[in-house]
DNA sequence: GGGTATAATGGTCAAAGATAGTCAAAGAAA
DNA sequence: TTTCTTTGACTATCTTTGACCATTATACCC
């Protein structure tokens, strides 16, 4: 019987809300004190338990009446290609080469056609200037992650 | 559900007037004992809530019969929004100014949900770096320049 | 009627309070 | 040793409060 540290259960915890309800509305320092940690270990839970790439969302707000939402996301039939494209996908895309991904993504029915352009159109070297490329790369990889959700 | 502080109950209230007339008339202090706040938590509310860029016009007058009085920015049509927003933007645009553009183009139908939150996630600070904000007023022009030549 | 005090409003700003985030060091487990 | 977990000091952000300021209407005096 594998042995469970702290994370382990607050981690079972959070899944536990996330069967009940689709979105799980927690108070850091009230989750912190009911399992006798430190705040900052519930950050860690989620930083390390509940990544985009598992499929979960992530939002929080601090000051009075503060919270941490976490939801979760189902990927889209097509979760192979854009998981591909995020793979393949270097540090740098050029104006072309963004553009052909754009036309796939088009083509494969993830995008539509005014997407595609208010994209194309915001994306040249003279919007994003000097490190457009570097820019492309990260535009991208959020388009990408962002398609990947399935609507509900 | 959604927990709120006590300014997000505010914010609800004013805009539940705001359904039920055009301009909303308010005692400041009234509203404040209303809602068991000091007085300037009500600026407060209406200063990060009800700001111009979200569409909202206020003006109040003090002393005796003093006044607050919110209304919402009106259009005649959509090319007057679209002129008015680009006239008004400068060489640089804050995320949250960027973000408030977008639920507005989003509220007067020019914009789908999926559009504004694709653009929204790939307008941060993280992704457009150190001249975020310069890029985002390019980027909304250039958005803009768009939507506006798509009207029919 | 014209000043002037007073009361009734709203405005500003900075401090205090309430949350959450980051990061690196220490400790534990593999 | 290497990796994962736990802790805590420090930081960032948002909200709430209060002291002090500004403006306007009205009452009161001459």
């Amino acid at each position: 019987m594998a042995m469970k540290n702290t994370s382990d259960y607050i981690e079972e915890h959070i899944k536990a809300i996330l069967e009940q309800v689709n979105v799980a509305e927690l108070r850091r320092s009230e989750l912190a004190s009911r399992f006798e940690v430190v705040p900052s270990q519930i950050n860690y839970v989620i930083k390390t338990r509940f990544t985009a790439s598992r499929g979960y969302i992530v939002e929080s707000k601090r000051g009075g009446g503060g919270y941490i939402r976490i939801g979760r996301i189902t990927f889209s039939d097509k979760h192979e290609l854009v998981h591909d494209l995020l793979k393949n996908m270097g540090g740098h895309l050029s104006a072309t080469v963004f553009a052909d991904i754009l036309q796939l993504l088009f083509d494969e029915k993830l995008m539509t056609e005014r997407e595609g352009n208010l994209f194309l159109s915001t994306s040249t070297d003279e919007i994003l200037g000097r490190d457009a490329d570097v820019i492309r790369s990260r535009m991208m990889r959020q388009i990408l992650r962002r398609l990947d959700r399935k609507e509900e």
